[in-house]
DNA sequence: CAACAACCTAGAGTGCACTCCAGATCAACC
DNA sequence: GGTTGATCTGGAGTGCACTCTAGGTTGTTG
């Protein structure tokens, strides 16, 4: 096997998605077009690793499983679909932002609670 | 009624949780000794609002239910469980810490997609 | 005092994002 | 060539955090 093509197991193993949710992510049309050898076993591409990174990022930031299908589709649609695949991200970036002030605040809520102890945790 | 008391709705007024959620996090042990009036209608205090507003704080930046029972749990026992419940919030903040650098690589991974488009966005 | 809103309890239902299972096929090694 | 491990598909199951429902009680207002 080349190096460029990864099995199921290698693939997750590169991105720290499961197999399962790797399968999971293609039929929701998250992932389109993975290869396939001649078994029918999944091939992936180094384009498939950081577009699952990419997918990773996204998700752990909070974006639906609904949002990502949309962004995938768009992707997969040509270069017209660049304009709402850039709104999509300014918008996610807000979210983003948002999300870092929100727990920024936290962050003081928790120190002032923790002023109120004393040192003598374990 | 008196001004420190309230009414559910007031409280989901006030704290942005709906009141069946409250009812919930109280069934669930989030919130403890809720007041009643002689109807049996719950009455909440202002620490009650304090509470909750600590509750959402955690919750939203992670925290389970489960792990909310069990630092709710260590309010209601006494000071001597102050020091678990320090490392329990050290704990937390340790992981809002991982979520906002986790974000800030996001925003760099966005940013970095982002410049890759033209300025055409609608 | 009638009507309508707010509240009560116990328990069922929902939505999301996985995660697992059964039964079959494919690949690798002795 | 037989066993063992990886992969395949379609579909069922899980865990979490709510969210809603049914059937009844309480409170308020004209």
């Amino acid at each position: 096997m080349t190096t460029t093509e990864l099995t199921p197991a290698q693939m997750a193993d590169r991105t720290g998605v499961t197999i399962d949710t790797l399968r999971y992510y293609e039929r929701e049309g998250l992932i389109q077009n993975v290869a396939r050898a001649e078994s029918g076993h999944r091939r992936y591409s180094h384009n498939d690793v950081l577009w699952v990174e990419v997918l990773r990022c996204l998700r752990d930031t909070g974006m639906t499983i609904d949002q990502l299908r949309h962004y995938s589709e768009l992707g997969a649609q040509g270069d017209h679909t660049e304009p709402e695949r850039k709104r999509i991200l300014l918008e996610h970036r807000a979210l983003v932002e948002r999300q870092i002030a929100e727990r920024q605040a936290a962050l003081e809520l928790i120190d002032h609670k923790l002023s109120y102890y004393t040192g003598e945790s374990s």
